[in-house]
DNA sequence: CCACCTTCTTGACACATATCAAAGAGGTGG
DNA sequence: CCACCTCTTTGATATGTGTCAAGAAGGTGG
């Protein structure tokens, strides 16, 4: 995630005149939600969240989801864990196995953020549970 | 320019039904989906999205745009241009100035695909409308 | 304790992406 | 035609990301 982003102290509209009332994204909530995007942006990510979602219980475990994508087990894991960080799926150990299962809510978050164009962030603790970035 | 965007004869129509019909997202869909993801997965994007969505058009010139984000404005038009290809904005010359537009639909194509979990692909001609991949 | 299974982490590599400076392309107006 | 403005492209660089092999970590059952 890049550090560089702005703050918006100085924005004098030059050339189209006086744009409307700010109306502007904080940057924070821009990282937030561009987070969670970035999490469902990969195509790998996206099948394997469709095929949790066709299961009984939105849940399976890490040696089914290999197969699906066709992909090596630490590299699944990987994306497992991305989504995992991102409130889209939560982590159970049952013995030996990993179950992943779906949060619907995380998702319909998403989408009603990009629906309405209120792209504020939830409340804090909301963001805790959706949005664990750097922590595990 | 990266050649990694799908190409849009190849993408299959097919419409998998509500949540959990199909087990299995099929490649092209999961990479046309995750392309638009990907252009909306960043913060400046973001930022550059919510400023254009307050304007009385929602439309706004590069130059206008620079500042908002504190960014050089070959970069923006870097960002502005992947907006653009991924259908979510529109472009258009006036005299000097280039006007950058929101396609709401676009956005509003891509949250309902994810709060209904029908994520394979709209029919071709949506998809030529809202995904111009290699054309301009 | 040991063999075995599932999962995760680490290290390495290739590729993609964000960014800027410099130069080019498109358009306006003297 | 030329100076100037806006915008985009190009080239270079740093950082981020997806992938795998190898090995470690966590758990089960003899």
């Amino acid at each position: 995630m890049p550090k560089t982003l702005p703050l918006l102290d100085d924005v004098s509209p030059i050339c189209c005149g006086p744009l409307g009332n700010s109306a502007t994204l904080d940057l924070d909530d821009a990282i937030a939600l561009a987070v969670r995007l970035k999490a469902l942006a990969d195509p790998v990510r996206l099948q394997l969240l469709a095929y949790l979602l066709a299961q009984p219980n939105q849940e399976a475990c890490t040696c089914d989801l290999a197969p699906i994508v066709s992909l090596s087990e630490p590299t699944v894991s990987h994306h497992l864990k991305k989504l995992q960080t991102s409130g889209i799926l939560t982590k159970e150990r049952h013995g030996m196995s990993v179950h992943y299962r779906v949060v619907p809510e995380a998702i319909h978050a998403i989408a009603r953020t990009l629906d309405t164009g209120t792209w504020a962030q939830p409340t804090l603790d909301q963001e805790a549970r959706y949005c664990m970035v750097g922590a595990s």
